[in-house]
DNA sequence: GCTACCGTGTGGTCAGACCACATGGTCGGA
DNA sequence: TCCGACCATGTGGTCTGACCACACGGTAGC
């Protein structure tokens, strides 16, 4: 029913092996976040694989956002279990752009259709009771509003980030703040290069900041369908501004 | 402004050099879907890093869904580009949940979010105009409900499976398409296990070829609504059956 | 003409050797 | 007693060289 007879089972590689082995340790429990993973030496012994396949599978955890290496010695050194999914979201996306995979236009209208929801269901939170898993956004909100301290583009665009990225953790959702975070900053690049043409940033970002005011109102005022319009017509607005959509990663001439 | 001096720019790791060569090519257009790769050895030589940190770079990228490597000489051997985005999708969300980054009541959360906007954008496009894109996840239907052949839970949970990536796939969004594909696929043992313990199965899965019937009517029939509130049922329905956003990755006991 | 063979280049793996680094203990002096 | 310098230790990071299994493609022999 499992396996034929004794042998064969082996015949994955021998990294598979150790990616299998410190998954299912994660699943059993045997492994959870802040944990220290055995030494890459160690792990090789007991797993009976060169070290090098162990470092194959260690990189691949790293990239994927699972664990956290570093040199030295003492209680921070070693391979740590972490669990920052937004990481390997972000290499992923990014690289399948690159490789074609994902059309621009495709990632900012998933992005738009995860970010509806977010703010859809923070509406609908904040209909009921107080949300105060806002707070953080309208910080940064705040900081993006400093009278007499103008930012630049760079530090706007980063602290918008920031501000979407709020409002997607406030909504609980873990795995749709990952996504919407790899989505972004996959596309980043994209974005700042559209920016950096606008005519008047002023204008732009003045009309941004209200915008955002305007999407926490409506979140507020626990008014789905408005936030949700809003959330939309932001996303829509500046893309078409800035003509991101059409920005290709190739280049098609020379 | 940019570098101090001469020096240090080489603060990356080696294997990082290679991956940032490899994404550069990919965005340039140096490297399409398809082409082959400089052979390990090559490549550590151009780079002047060992073959063993190109390899990492490589591990990573074909568990990121990037390439395909196979031993031995010919055309298809080495490494080749190619852009299976689900693949790296379902290896990310898959450890993420073992890691207890990602709840699965969130990934089946999500995925319900993304396939609400895939037959709600399937039916308004049908809409306006008859959708060929469908016939895919038709045929998908028909190969379900063969009459005389009693699919047994796994074969028909994998045509359930393909029916819904149809539908994503018709909605033309390939990005959508892959997240949803890696989000089903890393939770598909525990839907699997769900079903196994369903008491009726005839019954269920009676139901289940009911409402894809009606999901498919109500995208052709051009009733955004209609479809959205039936993919939503559809799929909480099940999952509230089977119970599988409570099942949980850790064994709490001994 | 066909078959069997073998050279060649590929990824897959392992072993061993360094390196830089961070820690934590030890030893010496104040 | 206290404190600073020193060094042994163990970690990841990297490179080198060596095999292996494999798949192709040409070649020699039938």
């Amino acid at each position: 029913m499992s396996a034929a007879s004794a042998p064969a089972v082996d015949t994955a590689r021998a990294w598979e092996t150790v990616l299998q082995r410190i998954e299912s340790d994660l699943i059993a429990g045997a492994l959870t976040p802040g944990d220290h993973l055995p030494s890459e030496r160690a792990l090789a012994a007991e797993l009976g694989v060169g070290r090098s396949s162990v470092r194959e599978a260690l990189r691949v955890l790293e990239v994927l956002g699972l664990i956290r290496t570093q040199t030295g010695s003492g209680p921070q050194s070693g391979a740590i279990i972490i669990s920052r999914p937004s990481g390997g979201m972000t290499a992923l996306v990014r690289l399948q752009v690159a490789a074609h995979g994902f059309a621009v236009r495709d990632v900012v209208k998933t992005r738009l259709v995860l970010e509806s929801d977010v703010v859809t269901e923070l509406a609908r939170a904040s209909g009921a009771a107080p949300t105060p898993a806002l707070a953080p956004a309208l910080e940064i909100l705040d900081a993006m509003e400093q009278p007499g301290d103008e930012l630049t583009r760079d530090e706007f665009l980063t602290l918008d980030q920031a501000f979407h990225l709020a409002l997607a953790v406030a909504s609980g959702n873990e795995v749709i703040a990952a996504m919407m975070a790899g989505l972004r900053e996959s596309i980043e690049a994209y974005v700042r290069v559209g920016a950096s043409v606008l005519p008047s940033w002023d204008d732009t970002s003045t009309r941004l900041k209200a915008e955002h005011r305007a999407i926490v109102a409506a979140i507020e005022a626990g008014d789905p369908e408005l936030a949700r319009t809003r959330i939309r017509d932001h996303i829509e607005t500046y893309h078409a501004e800035t003509n991101v959509s059409s920005i290709h990663p190739h280049r098609e001439d020379t």
